[in-house]
RNA sequence: GGCCCCUUCAUCUAGCGGUCCAGGAUGCAAGGUUUUCAUCCUUGUCACAGGGGUUCGAGUCCCCUAGGGGUCACCA
């Protein structure tokens, strides 16, 4: 039985890289028939927010990762923590710390002015005698003082860290509440975790959790550090390198499975697929073959990934997801052909929905260079013999009575394409660019396209009078 | 700074001692398709950080150097 968690503390949205090893913990509890468990760290009284908590499942919601069993609150399980800290201190393995915030700073500052590694120095460790008046101790646990921490890391391999390096570090505050390696190890032992994968940032608080796990006699998990993201930068991930919140690239137009696709192979790979379903993921993913080095976020090819999914999505979910876009296509009676065009061509749902915007809505400006580049010469003319062309031509439905029409029309004229093309183009949708002229015509079909080119036209004879 | 971890194209990566004058993908460039743009197709571009070992043989193992990242709270 495999037993993975995510534990996040709800100090803010959902990050995606935090979104990666909940991922990755998902799917190799998922793969291995097992359970994946969601956990709220919230010890912090005074940093913790149920908006925080509410944002991470909606994130969770968005990419359609379930968790199973209750959502646990650490805030709900204090009085479990405070028995297994009185058994602590009853067996000696912890105790009562009086020194004072104050004088904790000193003697920090002090080790650091000597060129120290700051640690509290063990003063009250074997501390017997009459404890200073009215001070409320922290309880610390007692570090071993020699020898190393050894434990076996599922990415990196065998880690290493000095007893020397980790002190007796504080299991609970002065007021009483206990602090993170304390509860972590206290939970992941009591929720059955059996591996746990959980961001690099963390490899210094194992051997602080292992030595609660030892304390309390708890079988030791499996760990596994996933290296950070890296920002273009090379730094870690930050706002600044843009869009780290989950729900942001659901605003910007990209697909739940293409933003896991895209975290999935972020550090991990399966010979040379790039393209994962969900599926295939469970199939394929082991965190023992995630990388040992930190990988940058690479954005261009999200938006590769995001472009194939969204060729590949049916047209009836992208008109509900372009809902969000103010796009109303549901039972839109041009709904097919326009998606089926836009599909192939928009990297992202918000991109569809300005394009097709374009398309069905009159211009309501035109841009300057397109107007410049197509409406010279003798562009106006030709524009309005096109109009009146419309105006007695016969049956115009398909795009291609349009495409025929317009085939007729250079050749009568004794013009290229480009000549009607451009200015058509301006006209139809206000710039240089976009899909088929025939297609857009038909879409709009022969009225609308005549109003748009008088529109065109107007707004040329005005410009050019002032 | 101490400690820990990491190091293959610009980026994500394949590679688990010979099959690698290093493969795929993104990006970029060129060409083709397209009345335009995008898509799509084809081709090209670009890497084993440096130095020592070990070995018949090293991208693959070891060491050193350099560079990068992480971490050093009564935060999580």
């Amino acid at each position: 039985m495999v037993v993975t968690r995510f534990a996040p503390s709800p100090t803010g949205y959902l990050h995606i890289g935090g979104l990666r090893t909940a991922l990755y913990s998902y799917l190799w509890a998922r793969k291995n028939g097992g359970e994946f468990k969601l956990r709220i760290e919230d010890t912090d009284l005074s940093r913790n927010s149920a908006e925080a908590t509410k944002k991470i499942i909606e994130a969770f919601d968005w990419v359609g990762m379930d968790y199973d069993g209750e959502l646990v609150y650490q805030s709900d399980r204090f009085d479990l923590y405070k028995s297994y800290i009185v058994k602590l201190l009853d067996e000696g393995k912890a105790y009562r710390c009086y020194m004072t915030k104050e004088e904790l700073d000193k003697l920090r500052e002090e080790q650091m002015q000597r060129k120290e590694r700051p640690r509290y120095d063990g003063r009250y460790r074997d501390f017997t005698g009459e404890p200073p008046a009215g001070i409320e101790p922290v309880i610390r646990i007692k570090a071993p003082l020699e020898g190393d921490i050894v434990f076996e890391d599922g990415i990196k391999g065998s880690i290493t860290i000095r007893a020397s390096e980790v002190d007796d570090f504080i299991i609970a505050r002065s007021d009483g509440t206990p602090t993170y390696n304390f509860v972590v190890a206290i939970d992941d032992a009591l929720m059955g975790i059996t591996d746990v994968i959980r961001g690099d940032d963390h490899l210094y608080n194992t051997p602080k959790q292992i030595i609660v796990y030892e304390a309390l006699g708890f079988k030791l998990p499996r760990f596994y550090h996933v290296p950070m993201i890296l920002g273009p930068s090379g730094k870690k991930l930050s706002k600044r390198d843009g869009a780290t919140d989950v729900m942001e690239y659901k605003a910007m137009g990209y697909l739940p499975e293409a933003l896991l696709n895209f975290l999935v192979r972020l550090g991990w790979s399966h010979g040379d697929q790039e393209i994962f379903t969900l599926d295939e993921m469970l199939e394929h993913f082991d965190p023992t073959d995630i990388n040992a080095s930190a990988s940058q976020y690479n954005p261009d090819k999200l938006l590769w990934l995001n472009a194939h999914y969204i060729k590949n999505s049916s047209n009836e979910r992208l008109a509900k997801l372009l809902e969000d876009f103010d796009l109303y296509l549901l039972s839109h009676d041009k709904r097919e052909i326009l998606l089926d065009i836009f599909k192939e061509r928009c990297k992202t749902v918000k991109e569809i929905a300005e394009q097709i915007k374009e398309v069905i809505e009159t211009p309501s400006n035109y841009d300057e260079k397109a107007i410049k580049k197509a409406m010279k010469g003798s562009a106006d003319e030709i524009l309005e013999t096109f109009a009146r062309k419309l105006e007695t031509a016969g049956e115009l439905h398909l795009p291609t009575d349009y495409h025929a029409l317009m085939e007729e029309f250079v050749r009568e004229k004794e013009i290229g394409f480009g000549k009607i093309g451009m200015p058509l183009r301006v006209a139809l949708i206000g710039r240089l660019g976009g899909p088929e002229l025939s297609d857009v015509m038909s879409i709009i079909g022969r009225k609308e396209t005549i109003e748009r080119i008088e529109k065109l036209l107007t707004f040329v004879k005005e410009s050019s009078a002032s």
